[in-house]
DNA sequence: GTCTATAGTATGATAGAC
DNA sequence: GTCTATCATACTATAGAC
């Protein structure tokens, strides 16, 4: 039948904007059957259980982020690797979920911050099971690019790169109406990308500070 | 009567930990009370409501934190300020939490977390009436020391280093077992803090990038 | 001040008619 | 595949006895 589908991709799109605006657990079955216009129970017969919709939508942005992720970096020069060089990879990627939606590089780094922040353990696993390949070339090339520093230093500092990112990305909207009104900026949150990555290449590759005891 | 004290203490200590390992909303008051070994009703009787409680759990912590805040922002020199030094004010006041509780310092990043991503929005108009002018004073700081910043870049790289603190700190316990597994390292969070500075230093001063249009 | 009992509401999930 | 109706469960909050 032809209803199917319509209905997987009308739950589908409601919820994936719900929960990047509210988050995963606040945001209930009846509110996305209501805004997709579907009835309450075919969310359960579709996809399981709200964990199994939950992944469904990741899914969606994970097969179009992680393929276009890794081919960047193949593209990356052998030897003499920067830092920024490393972390336009991430761009073109992000730029390409428009392919899955039109807001999709906003509402998927959203996703990834509630993921991150509520304790959705199995979203962590799952993603590591089938893109921890991917992930680890990510690391090997900041490493390339980061000789200066130890490994556990950078390794720290990826994980703060991507909490400055998760996090300004769920704090854009407010942080925008509030640079708004200060500042007269008309940028809407497009050009956040371009203000955060000076700011995380430089606290990335920053010198190592003496280790004090 | 002394009981009255007591059942307080009790439930605002299990409360607040209870927030800084799950969040607000997913901390019920069922949970609580049942780890703070008294009845469910008498959070209700005590604070009035879930969110009563909650401000009461921050208040302990910002009636330290932002008093000690002003007075190292006033110790300041008035010339030639540092980024690094402007930090360096954030610390003691930090510390000074052990006086609320041992584990003062990292419960109350971790709650601040959790207050900024779940959307409390009481919670941010209670700080900015309450302690906005010690707010106002930190950003004067930061502003003084980044005067080749225009004040556009520095709004949105405070909102930065703010966003990578807190989610740090929120992600900091699964990190640090990992970190633990991957370099054997010893150090407990207690770290996190002398490995955050020195990126939230260079993030904030980094050179303005050249506007692209 | 403390307790029991319960009202009132919201949730995820499912059985069964169509 | 879709719907209605409902179950089982969890939550905050409160009334009223002690």
């Amino acid at each position: 039948m032809k209803k199917a589908a319509q209905t997987c991709e009308r739950i589908i799109r409601a919820a994936e904007r719900l929960f990047a605006e509210q988050g995963f657990e606040a945001t209930s079955l009846r509110e996305i059957t209501q805004v997709a216009g579907v009835n309450l129970a075919s969310v359960n017969y579709h996809f399981g259980s709200k964990k199994g919709l939950i992944q469904a939508v990741m899914e969606r942005y994970q097969s179009v982020f992680m393929p276009a992720l890794q081919q960047q970096l193949q593209a990356l020069p052998a030897t003499n690797l920067t830092t920024e060089q490393v972390l336009a990879c991430l761009v073109p990627p992000l730029n390409a979920l428009t392919q899955v939606r039109q807001d999709g590089p906003e509402i998927y780094l959203r996703l990834l911050g509630f993921a991150y922040s509520e304790i959705q353990g199995h979203l962590r696993r799952y993603t590591m099971n089938r893109f921890g390949e991917v992930i680890h070339q990510l690391f090997a090339c900041f490493e390339a690019a980061n000789s200066h520093l130890s490994a556990d230093t950078l390794f720290w500092r990826l994980h703060f790169a991507l909490g400055t990112t998760l996090f300004a990305q769920v704090s854009a909207q407010a942080l925008s109406e509030i640079a708004r009104a200060d500042f007269q900026e008309a940028d809407p949150e497009h050009h956040i990308i371009e203000r955060l990555l000076p700011y995380l290449a430089a606290g990335i590759s920053a010198a190592e500070p003496p280790r004090m005891k």
